[in-house]
DNA sequence: GCCGTTTTCGGCCCGACTGTTTTCAGTCG
C-alpha cells in the first residue's frame, strides 16, 4: 500500500525534474505539495476517500489528480514521462552537496556528464579546469561531495536521537557561559517525528566566541562553514548542526524565523508584506523602522495573530486559525498528571521503588501504574506466570504509604483478580504483529493501553499500526504515543483524535533527567492536536478510578 | 502549479554564505 511518504518522494523527484528543466515556480509548487503531504498526520488514502485531497494545502486540481491516480494504479504517467527525458544519473548529481539544479543542467547539457561516476572522470581527466563559474575551490568540493566521507544528503533522524544529542548540545554551550540563551529551533522544535539537521538559536554579543565553543564541543567532526552570523559544522554521526547567533533583542523574530517551517515563514511574510510589514530574522520593520522581534510574541502580534505552538506550524490551517481566535487548546506538560505505563525493573528494591515514586510525587503526578512482565494470552484465556503474581504481590507490599501508586498491572494481564487483595485493574498490550483477534474480547479488561512494539523497524509499520488504531478505537483503548527510537506515531496520534479517541503519554518515569521519552510523546500528542481531555493520563486519579470501578464491577458479574 | 478581504490572472519570502566574480549567481535553509 502507497505511504504518505512514498507519494511524497514521488513529487519531490517532479520537482527535480522540473527544476532541471529549468521551470520556474513549478517544482517549488511540488516541494510544498511533498512537504505538506509528509506533515500530514492523516493517511493520504483516507484523505482521498473523503474527496479532500485539495483542501491540503499546496495541493490543487493537479497534483490532486495525480495523487489519485497514484493511489489508484501506484504509478503517475506525468512522473514516467518526464522523467523518462532525463538520464538518472542528473538527479543524482543534484543531490550532491553544493550541486543545484543550474549545475547540474550545465554538467548534463554542456559538458555531457550524467552522472556523479562520470563526473569524478572529468574531474581527474581536468575536464572542469577552465569551465567558466567552476574554479579550483569548486572542483575541489565537488571532489570531496562526491569522496566516501561525504555528508549523506537528505537523510533524517529520530526524533527522539535527535533530542538527545540536541540537549547534550546545548548542556555543554550553557555551561561555558558564553551565550546569553541558546535554544533548538527546526523541525525538532516542531517535533517532527524525524530531523534532518539540528538548528540551535543564539543569542550573544559575541558570535565568534560562540562559534569557537561550538567548533571544539567534542563530537563535532568538522566545520562546513562560518560567517558573521552563522555556522555549521557536522558532528562524528553525519548529523549536520546549523548555529545561528543574534542580538537578544531580536530574537524572537529569529526563533519564529528558524524554527520554520518554511511554509510557514513564507505565509506570514506574505501576511507581513500585505499588511506593509516586513519580516526577517532580525525584526519587523515598517519601512525602515524596527519596530519589534524581541519576542515571538510580538511577531505574531504585529500580524494580529495569536501566538502560534511550534508543533502546529507547518502552514495548514494554523495562521488562520490564530487570525481567526480558534487555535486548537492542545495538552501541556502541566496537564499530564500520571503515569500509567513505568515498567519495575525485575530486582527493584524498596528504594527503587520509593526514588521512582518520589520522582512522580516531585513531578507532581497523582499516580503511577506499574508494569510487570511475565504474563500472556494462550487460546483466548489469559495466563499469568506464576513468577509474575509474585512480583506483583511483592511491588504491592513494597508500595510506601502515601505514594501516588494507585494500581499494578500486568503487561498483557487479563482481567482475572491478582494476588490476594490486587486486582489487575487495567491492561497494557504489547502486541507484535497485526490486530488482537476477535476472541480476545473475552477477556478484555477495564481499561486498555495499546502500543506499538518499540523495536519494530519504521518499514513496514504503517498498516501494522493502522490495524491497532483500529482495535483501539474498536475496544475503546488508549492508544500509547510511541517515543522510542523507531515508534514515529503522530500518524496515529492524529487518526485516533480524528476519532475522537484516548492517547496516553509515557512520561520517562524512573529515566534519567535527560530522557527524550516524555518531551517527545507530549509533542508528537500537540503535533496531532490533541487536547487535555484526549489524554488518559491527563485525567485526574478520580476519573480514572471512576472509569475503572463499574465496567470491574461488570467483569466481576460476567 | 498554487492561490486569493489588493481574486480566476499575475504574482510567488528573505537572507547568509561561497566561489568566482569586479557586482553576481547559485545553493541552502
Amino acid at each position: 500500500m502507497p505511504t504518505n511518504a512514498e507519494a511524497a518522494e514521488i513529487l519531490r523527484a517532479i520537482a527535480d525534474l522540473l527544476d532541471l528543466e529549468g521551470e520556474r515556480f513549478k517544482p517549488e509548487a511540488y516541494r510544498r505539495a511533498a512537504r505538506s503531504i509528509e506533515t500530514l498526520t492523516e493517511d493520504l488514502k483516507a484523505v482521498a476517500e473523503r474527496k479532500e485531497l485539495d483542501t491540503i494545502p499546496g495541493i490543487g486540481d493537479a497534483i490532486a489528480e495525480k495523487i489519485q491516480e497514484y493511489l489508484k494504479t501506484g504509478r503517475i504517467a506525468y512522473y514516467d514521462r518526464i522523467r523518462s527525458e532525463v538520464p538518472p544519473g542528473v538527479l543524482e548529481l543534484m543531490r550532491l552537496a553544493g550541486v543545484g539544479p543550474k549545475t547540474a543542467r550545465r554538467f548534463w547539457v554542456e559538458l555531457h556528464i550524467t552522472s556523479p561516476k562520470e563526473l569524478r572522470e572529468a574531474i581527474d581527466a581536468h575536464r572542469l579546469e577552465g569551465v567558466s563559474g567552476i574554479g579550483p575551490r569548486k572542483i575541489e568540493l565537488l571532489r570531496s561531495a562526491l569522496g566516501p566521507t561525504a555528508a549523506r544528503v537528505g537523510t533524517r533522524i529520530p526524533l527522539t536521537e535527535a533530542y538527545a544529542v540536541a540537549q547534550r548540545l546545548l548542556a555543554a554551550i550553557r555551561a561555558t557561559g558564553r551565550v546569553e540563551r541558546i535554544e533548538a529551533a527546526g523541525s525538532l522544535r516542531r517535533r517532527r517525528e524525524t530531523v534532518g539537521d539540528l538548528d540551535l538559536l543564539a543569542s550573544s554579543p559575541d558570535a565568534k566566541g560562540v562559534f569557537d565553543v561550538v567548533s571544539g564541543l567534542p563530537g563535532v567532526h568538522e566545520v562546513l562553514l562560518r560567517g558573521e552570523t552563522k555556522e555549521t559544522v557536522r558532528l562524528d554521526s553525519g548529523l549536520q548542526v546549523d548555529v545561528r547567533v543574534v542580538a537578544s533583542n531580536e530574537f524572537g523574530a529569529a526563533f519564529v524565523y528558524f524554527t520554520g517551517s518554511k511554509d510557514h515563514n513564507v505565509h506570514l511574510r506574505t501576511i507581513a508584506r500585505d499588511r506593509g510589514l516586513k519580516i526577517n530574522e532580525y525584526g519587523i520593520f515598517q519601512g525602515e523602522e524596527r519596530v519589534g522581534g524581541a519576542t515571538e510574541d510580538e511577531v505574531y502580534a504585529a500580524l494580529k495573530l495569536a501566538w502560534i505552538p511550534p508543533e502546529l506550524r507547518e502552514n495548514r490551517g494554523e495562521i488562520e486559525a490564530a487570525a481567526a481566535g480558534t487555535l486548537p487548546e492542545l495538552v501541556t506538560e502541566r496537564d499530564v498528571r500520571g503515569e500509567l505505563h513505568w515498567h519495575v525493573p525485575p530486582n527493584a528494591t524498596r528504594e527503587d521503588i520509593e526514588a521512582t515514586l518520589a520522582e512522580a510525587r516531585r513531578r507532581r503526578m497523582e499516580y503511577v501504574g506499574a508494569v510487570v512482565a511475565g504474563t500472556s494470552v494462550e487460546g483466548g484465556s489469559v495466563k499469568i506466570e506464576r513468577g509474575a503474581l509474585e512480583r506483583l504481590g511483592e511491588l504491592h507490599g513494597k508500595r510506601p504509604s502515601g505514594m501516588p501508586i494507585v494500581w499494578l498491572v500486568g503487561e498483557v494481564a487479563g482481567t482475572g483478580t491478582g494476588p490476594e487483595g490486587m486486582e489487575l485493574d487495567y491492561l497494557v498490550r504489547r502486541p507484535t504483529k497485526g490486530p488482537a483477534p476477535a476472541s480476545r474480547k473475552a477477556f478484555l479488561p477495564t481499561l486498555v493501553i495499546a502500543h506499538l512494539d518499540p523495536t519494530a523497524p519504521p518499514a513496514g509499520t504503517d498498516k501494522e499500526r493502522r490495524a491497532w488504531i483500529d482495535w483501539a478505537a474498536s475496544h475503546d483503548a488508549a492508544l500509547e504515543m510511541g517515543p522510542g527510537p523507531s515508534r514515529l506515531d503522530s500518524i496515529g496520534g492524529g487518526e485516533v483524535r480524528a476519532r475522537n479517541g484516548t492517547l496516553a503519554i509515557p512520561t520517562g518515569l524512573g529515566s534519567s533527567p535527560d530522557d527524550p521519552t516524555f518531551p517527545v510523546a507530549l509533542g508528537l500528542a500537540r503535533r496531532a492536536q490533541a487536547n487535555a481531555a484526549q489524554i488518559l493520563n491527563a485525567r485526574s486519579r478520580a476519573e480514572i478510578e471512576q472509569l475503572l470501578a463499574p465496567r470491574a464491577t461488570q467483569e466481576r458479574r460476567g
